[in-house]
DNA sequence: ATGAATACCTGAGAGC
DNA sequence: TGCTCTCAGGTATTCA
């Protein structure tokens, strides 16, 4: 479940391993993958020969592979998307939706079990695709602004939860790094986001920053040379959950154990004791 | 403008 | 064994 550590990860393994590399030809194994590139898969791979990666780029869990000529490839890996630089003609991975082979004898994979992620041909969107305008700065960018963040949270009449995973507000933040950056807080996830305290808010806006940054610490530790790779399972993803995923294990704070709730067709992992649910909605 | 619901997807696992 | 059901969840779209 990338990210914006994850996704982050990525980036950074194919900055070092196709930035440079010409891609000579372009496969779409299934069209549902470049469902977003509205000309086409067609259109797609015609435009991808020939051209120079100059760079690798990411916005929230948003990554795009800089092209000559001021162009870019806008990814996302959804639910399940992997990136792979493998050797041409290596056994190709389960789910492979797209290759883009390079011309140093070697591909870029990309694999996506359940096809929520894909990519599209993004004219003009080296510096930052059109497509993803709305999409706001997240916590790790330099130009992230913390005021202008809680004046926007504040102005919503919605569950904090539900505001940090808008990505329009701040990005990045999915179902995972919500609720761990919730308990660390804490903040109960139904919290108003209309009566939070700026103590509150600067609080939770720190434990989003961490939490990411310890995240990226380890995942960046995890793909060796050849393999650039995402699946969710980074080292932190096993070892340092402290609220997601742990129903019924005792709280690392205060030995309570750990509830789930449905909330938003997924699940939402707190503490009753640390981040007590708000009573009547206000608190 | 804002909030909330829904569609899109596959495969693992549970229950019968 | 094989069927159905549930769950995982980011984003665009649609509706209120």
């Amino acid at each position: 479940m990338p990210e914006l550590p994850e996704v982050e990860v990525v980036r950074l393994g194919i900055q070092e391993h196709v930035v440079g590399r010409t891609i000579t030809q372009a496969v779409v194994h299934d069209v549902r993958s470049v469902r977003r590139h509205l000309p086409g898969a067609a259109d797609f791979t015609s435009r991808l020969a020939g051209r120079t990666v100059v760079g690798a780029a990411r916005r929230g869990k948003y990554l795009w592979i800089q092209l000559d000529h001021d162009d870019a490839i806008l990814c996302h890996l959804g639910m399940s998307g992997q990136f792979l630089v493998s050797d041409i003609g290596a056994p190709e991975p389960r789910h492979l939706r797209i290759a883009l082979t390079l011309d140093d004898g070697r591909e870029l994979r990309f694999a996506d079990q359940r096809i929520f992620g894909g990519m599209s041909f993004s004219e003009d969107g080296a510096e930052l695709p059109p497509e993803i305008a709305h999409i706001a700065r997240d916590p790790l960018d330099p130009l992230f602004d913390p005021a202008e963040f809680s004046a926007r949270l504040r102005k919503r009449e919605t569950g904090v939860k539900r505001a940090i995973l808008d990505q329009t507000l701040i990005s990045g933040v999915g179902n995972i790094y919500a609720d761990e950056s919730l308990w660390r807080t804490p903040l109960h996830y139904a919290r108003n986001t209309r009566h939070l305290r700026t103590r509150e808010v600067e609080g939770l806006l720190v434990h989003i920053g961490e939490v990411m940054l310890e995240a990226l610490a380890q995942g960046g530790t995890s793909f060796d040379a050849l393999y650039v790779n995402v699946n969710g399972n980074s080292g932190y993803f096993e070892r340092s959950l402290q609220a997601y995923g742990q129903e019924g294990k005792p709280c690392q704070r205060c030995g309570t154990p750990i509830r789930r709730d449905a909330f938003m067709n997924r699940s939402s992992y707190w503490c009753p004791t640390c981040q007590p649910r708000p009573r009547n909605g206000k608190f």
